[in-house]
DNA sequence: CATGAATGAGACTTCATTCAT
DNA sequence: TATGAATGAAGTCTCATTCAT
C-alpha cells in the first residue's frame, strides 16, 4: 500500500498563515501536489501557482524549493522513480523458491506497490514527455526500464536453466511480462478517469490472473499448470 | 494504407508559388502537419504557426478550416481514428481459417498497418490528453477500444466455442492480446525516438512472435504448438 | 539639429485600431519610444510594455521585432550609434584648412549633432549599464570610443605635424577635448532634467565656447590666439 | 582617507559565529556592501539579499537598519556624499599659493582622494539614478555641484584678480576643469570594468598632467608656463 | 480564399518586504 | 536583535486568435 496522500495541505487554521510552518515537509508536499497534477493535465497543462495552491503554499515559496517548474517536473520524475527502483530491488532481493511462483509474486508485488498506485501515471507523462526533456530519456532508460527488464530477464533465465521454462528470447519475453501491467497502469491514469458509458469494464485483479495464467502456461515445457486456470468470471464469456 | 505523407508539403517551385493548386488538399495537409507535431511535442507545445507552417500555409489560414486549436486537436484524432477504424473493419472482413490462425494473422495486420506506421501515435496523444478533452473518451471508447475489443473477444469465443482454447475470462484475455502491442506502439513514439545509451533493443517482429508463441500456448486446451516455437534468437538467452 | 520627434505615435483614429498601419515604420517608432524610456528611468526600471505604449503598439508588437528586451535594448544602443558614427566619418572627410578650425568646427558639430540630441543620452545608460551587459563594453569601445580617439587625435597629430600645436600626448589630450562635451551631454540627460533650486547653470554654447578658447591656446605653440577671447557673460564673474 | 573597505564582511570564523560581535558597525558595512553593488549594478540590478549576504548578515536584518531599499540607497548616496563633502571641505581649507598652483594641487588631491576611490562610483549612481531619485539631485547640487564649483570659481576669480589669469566665464571655466577628472572617475567604474580588447588606455596620471598643462596655459594671461609642457609619453605622438 | 501583422490574456519567474520564531 | 521562510505584486515573454488587406 501506498501512503501517497492527496495532500493539498491543511489549509493552514485560516486567520493566520503560520509561516514556518513545516519546513522540511515541503519539498515532499510540492512534489506531491506536482505529481497529482502532472498525472491529470500533463507538463505543459500544469501551472505552477496551482502547484502551489494544492500544496498549500504560495506561488512563490514553490522557486525557494526548485528553481523553475522543468526542474520540478524532473525532481517529480526522479522521486517517484526512486521509489519504483526501490521497490524492484526489494523485490530481487525476496527471490526465493521455483520461477514461476517468483513471477507470480513478482507481478502482484509491483502491481499492489507501483501499479495500483498515483506514482504509476508517472508513467505516463513520461511516455508523454520525454521526447520533450531527452534528457529524462537516458534517466528513465537507466533507472527503470533496464532495471526493470533486468528483473525480468533474470528471473526468465532461472526458470529456462532450470528447465522450469521453454528456452525463448529474454527481452521479448520480458515484455510480454510487462507490457499488460504498464498498459493497465497507463490506462487507469487516462480512460481510467474518464466517465465512459459502456466502458469495457475489467477488473485489474482478473486481468493479472488471467494474465499470468496465460503467460506461465505459455512459458512451461510441458503443460504444467502453473497456477489453477483462472476461472472465467460468473457472467464469462461476454 | 494511410495517407499520411512526410508532409511539411512541397516547398512550392522556387519563382512563383502555385498556391492555389491543391486547395481541397488544405485540410489533409494540415491534419497531417498536425498529427505529427501533436505526437512529437504533444498537444499543449504545439504550436498552431508551427502546424501551419509545416502544411505549407500561413497561421491564418488554418484558422479558416479549423475554428481553434482544440478543434484542430480533435479533428486530427478523430481523422486517424476512422483510419484505425477502417483497418479493424477490414481485418475482422478478413476473418478466415482456424483461431488461432485467425489471432496470428489479426495481429500481424494490426502490426503492419497501425502499429508500425506514424498514426500508431495517435495512441500516445489519446492516452496523454484524454484527461484535457473528456469528450474524446467517449468517442475513442466507441470507436476503438470497444471495437477492438469484441474483435478480440470474439475471436477468443470462437476458439473457446470450437475447444481450442481454454474457457477464460474474454476481455482480460483481449487485454493480455493487446496490451504488449500498443505497448510498443506507444514505445515507438516516445522512448523509440530519444538517442539512449544502452537501451534496451527488442526487434518488434521478435517480440510478436514470441508474445504469440506464449499467449497462443497459454490458450491452448492442450499442448497443441499453435505455431513452431519461436526460435530464441541468435545470442539465445542472453 | 535633430529630427528626434517625441514619437508615442498617433494613438490611431480611436474606434478601429489600423492593424498594418506602417509596417516598415514600426522599428523606427520602437527604437524611438525605448530610446526615450531608457534614458529617462534607466534599462531595468523601463518596462517593455511602457515602451509598446509610448510607440502606440501593443506589448506583443514589440516582441514581433525584437526578440527580448535586452535586444531591444542593444538595437537601441546600436542605432543611435550608427549614427554617431556616420557624423564622425562624415566629419572626418570635412577636413579642410587650419588644425585649431577644423577642432573648433569638429566639436561645433559634435555638439549639434549629438550632444544637443537625445540620442546623448545613451551615454548616460552605457555608462550606467556596461557592466551588466559586457557585451555592449567591446560594441561600444570599437565603435565609439576607438572612432572618436581616432578622430581627434587625427586632427591633433595634424595640428603638431604642421608645427601649429605643441607636442603633448595625443590620447590625452583628445581626453580633455571630449570629456567636458561628453560631460555635458550626461549632465543634461540627469541633473539637466530635475527641478533643482539655486542650480549652477551655464550656457552650452558659453562652455563650448570657453572650453575651445582654453584648449586651443593651450595647445597653440605660441600664444597665437586661435578665436578671440570669449568675453566673459554680461554679469561674468559671479 | 575614506574607510570603505572590500566589505564582503569577515566571513566569522567558521564554527561559531561571533554574531554578536561589532553590532554597531552593521550599518557602515551594510552601507559598504550596498555602495559596491550599487555601482556595480546600477539600483534596480540589486538586490536586497545580495547586499545582505556581502554583508555578513541576512536579509531580514537590512530592513533592522533601513526601512526599504530606496531608503538604504538614499543612505549610501548621502554617507558617500558627506564623504566628497568633507573631502571638499578640507581641500578648500589646504589652499596657500599662488593660484595656478592651487589648482595643480586642488584637482592632485581631488584626483587622491575622491576620484582614485571606490567612493567615486558615487558619482556613476548618481548621474545614472537621479532622475529615478528627485529627493537626490536637489541634495547633490546643494552638497556636491555648488561647492564644488564654488571651489573652482572663487579659485580662478582670484586667478583673474590678481592678474594671473585672463578674464573668463568663471562656472564655464569651472566645468572645463572639472569634466575630465570626473570623466575619468565615471570611465573607471564603468568602462574600465570591463575587459575590452584594443582598449584606448590612457594614464590618469598623465590624463591629469597633459590637462592642467593646457588649461593653465589657456588660463594664462600671457605665455606663463605654469607648469614644464607635460612630456609626451615614450612612444608620444602615435 | 489567403495572409501575416497585431493583439492581449495568461504563463513563468523574480524579488522587495514581512513576520513568527 | 537576528533570522530566513513565506508572500504576492509586478515584470518579461509566449502564443492562440483576429482582421484589414
Amino acid at each position: 500500500m501506498h501512503t501517497h496522500t492527496p495532500v493539498t495541505a491543511p489549509p493552514a487554521p485560516a486567520g493566520h498563515a503560520p509561516r514556518q510552518r513545516r519546513k522540511e515537509a515541503r519539498p515532499q508536499e510540492l512534489l506531491a501536489a506536482a505529481l497529482d497534477l502532472f498525472v491529470e493535465k500533463g507538463y505543459a497543462a500544469t501551472r505552477t501557482d496551482e502547484v502551489a495552491q494544492h500544496a498549500g503554499v504560495s506561488k512563490g515559496t514553490l522557486y525557494l524549493y526548485y528553481p523553475s517548474k522543468e526542474e520540478l517536473f524532473k525532481a517529480v520524475v526522479r522521486h517517484n522513480l526512486s521509489a519504483l527502483i526501490a521497490e524492484g530491488q526489494e523485490m530481487v532481493a525476496q527471490f526465493v523458491g521455483p520461477s514461476a511462483d517468483l513471477l507470480v509474486q513478482l507481478m502482484g508485488v509491483w502491481w499492489d506497490r507501483v501499479g495500483n498506485t498515483p506514482a504509476a501515471g508517472i508513467h505516463k507523462i513520461v511516455f508523454a514527455e520525454v521526447r520533450n526533456f531527452p534528457e529524462l530519456a537516458q534517466f528513465y532508460s537507466d533507472e527503470v526500464i533496464i532495471p526493470a527488464d533486468r528483473l525480468f530477464t533474470s528471473c526468465v533465465q532461472r526458470g529456462i536453466a532450470s528447465g522450469e521454462f521453454r528456452p525463448l528470447p529474454l527481452h521479448e519475453v520480458a515484455q510480454a511480462l510487462m507490457a499488460p501491467m504498464i498498459f493497465m497502469a497507463l490506462s487507469r491514469h487516462s480512460f481510467g478517469c474518464c466517465p465512459i458509458q459502456g466502458a469495457v469494464l475489467v477488473d485489474p485483479a482478473q486481468v493479472l490472473r488471467t494474465h499470468l495464467d496465460l503467460i506461465l502456461r505459455g512459458l512451461a515445457v510441458r503443460e504444467a499448470p502453473a497456477s489453477p486456470p483462472a476461472p472465467a468470471r460468473p457472467g464469462g464469456a461476454r
